[in-house]
DNA sequence: GCATCATATCACCATATACTGATGTAATGA
DNA sequence: TCATTACATCAGTATATGGTGATATGATGC
């Protein structure tokens, strides 16, 4: 482990924690089209709605998406256009490395999920 | 856990998984620099040898960095501008919500390293 | 107040993953 | 060939983290 004074490096390693996630990934997906509800995002990513909701609360404390009362509801909605950003930038990184990308699984590499993989890219 | 179908986004979580440890963005950070090779890497992290060993693995599978053999040496860099921008892109984000990111510690939300927390801003 | 709906939090479990020390392997040089 | 250097891999461990079902909280409406 690193040495803790080295807090810079954390935070950055705790914002990218962020958009490492299947999941998480799927709600800010969703956000980029626009603001969003709970309810709205347990819809959409088909995820139980704890589950949403912890992700939420972390990806809000990570300052990816703000959070906004509407009644009984919530809306999320993203923080800063550099979300999007970071997102657009992986994806046209991805399309150039997507090659090895699927075989990141150190540790143990397992033989498993090299199913199929088509890069749906996003223009 | 999403659908094992949506595999654009599985892909785009082990690319930001990359970024998403202290010691694989020490590596990084090194190697924003130029090419690398595994015991100056070791010496600049402070890392254990196959520590280092283990990120570069991933790292190098992932897409994020390259190696070439040099002699008894291996030398890494980073295999992309994009992966720099997206170094950039991300500092440039925590300049915004920094004050929150450190709470990013979900699922047990521990009071424990709340410390003091400077931004040693790149420019 | 009471019921209901939307969201948040809790307790718990299973797995992923970062780390270490020991060992394997590949390249160089004596 | 044998030793050494540089790096990779292995076995094992501890912890972090994503998931679930149950429950709590907070807002609205009767």
């Amino acid at each position: 482990m690193l040495t803790q004074s080295l807090t810079a490096t954390t935070l950055r390693a705790k914002l990218f924690r962020g958009f490492s996630d299947p999941s998480r990934l799927a709600i800010l997906e969703a956000l980029r089209g626009g603001s969003s509800t709970v309810s709205a995002l347990v819809e959409i990513t088909g995820l139980s709605q704890p589950n949403v909701s912890n992700h939420l609360s972390c990806l809000r404390d990570c300052g990816l998406v703000i959070s906004t009362q509407q009644g009984r509801y919530v809306s999320y909605q993203l923080s800063d256009r550099r979300v999007n950003e970071l997102l657009q930038l992986a994806d046209e990184l991805l399309a150039e490395v997507a090659s090895g990308v699927y075989a990141c699984t150190r540790y143990d590499l397992k033989e498993e999920n090299k199913e199929e993989i088509e890069v749906e890219q996003r223009g």
